[in-house]
DNA sequence: AAGCTTGCCAACCGCAAACGC
DNA sequence: GGCGTTTGCGGTTGGCAAGCT
């Protein structure tokens, strides 16, 4: 909001938007499509740059954005997904039906990075942090193992939904220090993620988790049920075991 | 009641990948 | 294959509201 502008030296407006400016855009955008973001706000008569148009269609506008604070079982997801991808938003969105990427960006350096700090010893680096190279599009399977299995022993990047931060207020010291997960025994590779991603996304059972790429399509399906996301951790924190197992042989 | 601090979140920026010519 | 353009992502900022002194 406050940086060297962008968009204010072509003449176009920045700033939070009007309920007139969203109407234009969501106007627009059911007529139309969204194929070219750069042209659009030109096409829908707004003045404002296409990547802003972008932004507010796909945070805020979008038909199936959820609103509201987050669930415990969202918020478990997100804390177990960032242990193993690091801070790639968009990868741990796409698991997350109905949530954006900034949203959990936000609720995880506002809420979850502090819980967790809180139930570590100081000095343990925050997981995926500073190890996940920027960027790596569709590229689960370049999660270096580093992000992936954080240093730490309190950092559990599989454990069951149980051991999660939200369900241990009480025992946060559960989280812990005992280690069940080190990061010498749980290692995620390439073959984990491509593994892993091609399951929910092609799990021909139904019960997985709509494919990353579509999940948030504007005309995507509903999101899929609590069931189907709990059944969907169940899966992937069984293949992990199963991987583990498989690696020690 | 007023001023200050802290937390939240919408929106911006820069960079890099993807795409098209 | 090279180059310019567009799109998508992650990091960061700053306005606002709530809480605190």
């Amino acid at each position: 909001m406050g940086r060297a502008p962008c968009c204010e030296k072509m003449g176009l407006k920045r700033g939070p938007w009007t309920e007139e400016e969203d109407r234009i855009l969501v106007a627009h955008i059911e007529r139309h499509g969204h194929s070219n973001w750069r042209a659009l706000p030109k096409q829908a008569g707004l003045l404002r740059c296409g990547k802003s148009c972008r932004l507010r269609w796909i945070n805020y506008l979008r038909p199936d954005v959820k609103r509201g604070n987050f669930t415990g079982e969202e918020e478990d997801a997100i804390i177990q997904l960032h242990a193993m991808l690091g801070n790639r938003w968009s990868m741990i969105a796409a698991k997350l039906p109905g949530r954006t990427d900034n949203e959990i960006k936000n609720v995880w350096n506002t809420h979850l990075k502090k819980r967790l700090e809180s139930c570590k010893p100081s000095g343990q680096p925050q997981a995926g942090k500073t190890g996940a190279p920027k960027r790596k599009a569709n590229k689960p399977a370049a999660v270096p193992v580093a992000s992936a299995a954080p240093e730490g022993p309190t950092s559990h990047p599989v454990s069951s939904p149980e051991q999660s931060l939200s369900t241990s207020s009480a025992s946060d010291d559960s989280v812990d220090n005992t280690g069940s997960f080190s990061s010498e025994e749980f290692q995620v590779d390439e073959s984990f993620w491509s593994e892993t991603l091609a399951m929910t996304t092609v799990d021909s059972s139904g019960s997985g988790m709509e494919s990353s790429g579509d999940t948030f399509g504007a005309d995507s399906a509903s999101p899929s049920s609590s069931n189907d996301e709990m059944d969907f951790w169940v899966r992937l924190f069984m293949q992990a075991g199963d991987l583990q197992s498989l690696s020690q042989i």
